[in-house]
RNA sequence: GGCGCUGUGGCCAAGUGGUUUAAGGCGAAGCUCUGCAAAAGCUUUAUUCGUCGGUUCGAAUCCGACCGGCGCCUCCA
């Protein structure tokens, strides 16, 4: 049974999808107007584990990520790029695809853009008006607050409170300082598209509306996001959905923490960010997502190369166990001994973890002690029966692999290698061995020192000499 | 001011009433293995969970007070 924390309850629930096995899940994405940064990053490769779990658990999710393609900043690149704000939608929003590909997330079954859904964001606009929900000042289309009786039910505010918060911009049009944008008119130069109110734009919400509930359904399962979308971001999607459908619009609300530097929110306008891109440079897609995957993801977390670089240390020691399960495994099928190993134990206390909330640091503690256990096993055994690393394969495939991404059997020297810089290796390899039993150990620790910096490291094992590809 | 999150070993971080005198990762020290390495294993590294009180047979976990950090309330993952 998965539990999930719900922002709406503030309670862990017991997951129960509308329609099992189906579950919908909606996700916030990017605004395109830039490269989306590492503290991004973590809404993005949280959620998709998230995905991850709940299809390993069983469920059939249909995952759709928004892409906002229309916004004020993506207007002011365009000016600053010279280029059409479509372009420049384009451009990003291309570049989002391929870093979050880097990232090993999978991808989403729908990418809304709001560009094409016109029709679908007009007519909710044109239904929160025929339903007195939303007024029209002179193409300007604003959504009432007052008038929904529900409004601040998920951020917990009061719309009284937050007049006296005074922080909110001063605008003559509105009848509460609280209505926001549904509809905005086009100045001169600004994109727009026909409406019933003129020529214009939609406002930021009303997109993910719109488009989450053309492909969702009115009432879906799960809609997640940073913790900073909970307000007004999410409180204005159900002002929205519920005023327009009459439906309650979202069952499970998931929020994540913000990726700190130095205890301070990663940010643009801080400028205290890195770009994913310039971080997947130095670091692989499974240290970044091991990374995250050791907090917890309502939590906030620090970002820093050194923390980054722990992690990297860490997936060394899962990385070096795949080397070996793979290099056992390419040596052909081999009789021995079964060592006893209770693998059902650590996929409960896997399953367990990640039921809970997915609680992924946990789960990765069990990832580390079953590596812990099989090393062991492995160290103790003379003979192995290869029917063992199999089932080490397996399991390791099924949870640090499928569910967390943190490891990629599909990626190995194998694949990266041609057969003349395989037998190149060997030849070296062999040429060493005679050198070590002539105990001409300065030419072998040559041979050895020279091949890893070209990023070929040898380990003499038992009874062989493997080799291993570092990057 | 309102709402919310958070304070656990050198660093990161789970755990939220007894199976925990606190998991896992990084770092550090020692040992085993090795020609030397590497990898791996073993041992050591918090009688203690921001502080002070309280509840309880029993608390890191519940309650109260206090101290500190962060976020949202304005675009923001």
């Amino acid at each position: 049974m998965i539990q999930i924390y719900n922002t709406f309850t503030k309670n862990k629930e017991e997951f129960r999808p509308i329609n099992p096995p189906n579950v919908n899940m909606y996700v916030c994405g990017p605004t395109v107007y830039d490269f989306f940064h590492i503290g991004n990053s973590r809404t993005f490769i949280m959620t998709d584990i998230i995905r991850r779990y709940l299809e390993f658990a069983g469920y059939k999710v249909k995952y759709v990520m928004n892409i906002t393609d229309v916004d004020d900043k993506i207007i002011g690149k365009s000016i600053e790029e010279k280029k059409s704000f479509k372009d420049v939608g384009v451009k990003y929003a291309n570049y989002f695809l391929e870093d979050i590909k880097k990232l090993k997330i999978k991808e989403a079954d729908v990418y809304p853009r709001p560009t094409e859904h016109m029709d679908s964001i007009i007519n909710l606009i044109k239904e929160l008006e025929s339903k007195g929900f939303a007024y029209n000042v002179k193409g300007n289309v604003f959504y009432n607050v007052l008038k929904f009786k529900g409004y601040g039910k998920l951020s917990g505010k009061i719309i009284e409170d937050l007049e006296s918060g005074a922080r909110i911009e001063i605008n003559e049009e509105k009848k509460n300082p609280l209505d926001f944008s549904l509809w905005k008119k086009a100045k001169d130069g600004e994109p727009y598209w026909e409406s019933p109110w003129g020529k214009g734009r939609p406002g930021w919400h009303v997109e993910c509306s719109a488009m989450s509930c053309l492909h969702l359904g009115n009432t879906f399962d799960i809609h997640a996001g940073g913790n900073d979308l909970i307000f007004p971001h999410h409180e204005n999607e159900i002002a929205q959905s519920e005023a327009a459908n009459g439906q309650h619009f979202v069952n499970y609300w998931m929020h994540f923490g913000f990726l700190n530097i130095n205890n301070e929110k990663m940010s643009k306008s801080l400028g205290n960010f890195f770009t994913a891109r310039d971080i997947l440079k130095k670091y692989s897609a499974e240290a970044i997502r091991l990374f995250f995957s050791q907090a917890h993801y309502a939590g906030p977390l620090n970002f820093s190369e050194d923390l980054l670089f722990g992690a990297q240390k860490g997936l060394e020691k899962l990385n070096n166990l795949k080397r070996k399960i793979e290099n056992e495994l390419d040596s052909g099928t081999i009789d021995g001994v079964i060592p006893k190993l209770d693998f059902d134990k650590f996929k409960t206390a896997f399953s367990e973890a990640m039921d809970d909330n997915f609680n992924s640091p946990q789960a990765v503690a069990v990832i580390f002690d079953f590596i812990r256990d099989v090393n062991k096993l492995i160290s103790e055994t003379t003979k192995i029966n290869s029917s063992f690393y199999t089932s080490v394969k397996n399991f390791l495939e099924i949870t640090a692999g499928n569910v967390l991404g943190i490891i990629d059997f599909t990626k190995n020297k194998e694949n990266d290698m041609a057969t003349k810089e395989k037998e190149l290796i060997e030849l070296l390899i062999k040429l060493r061995q005679e050198a070590k039993a002539k105990k001409n150990y300065t030419l072998s620790d040559k041979i050895r020192d020279e091949l890893k910096e070209l990023g070929i490291v040898l380990e003499d094992t038992k009874d062989k000499t493997v080799y291993n590809i570092i990057n």
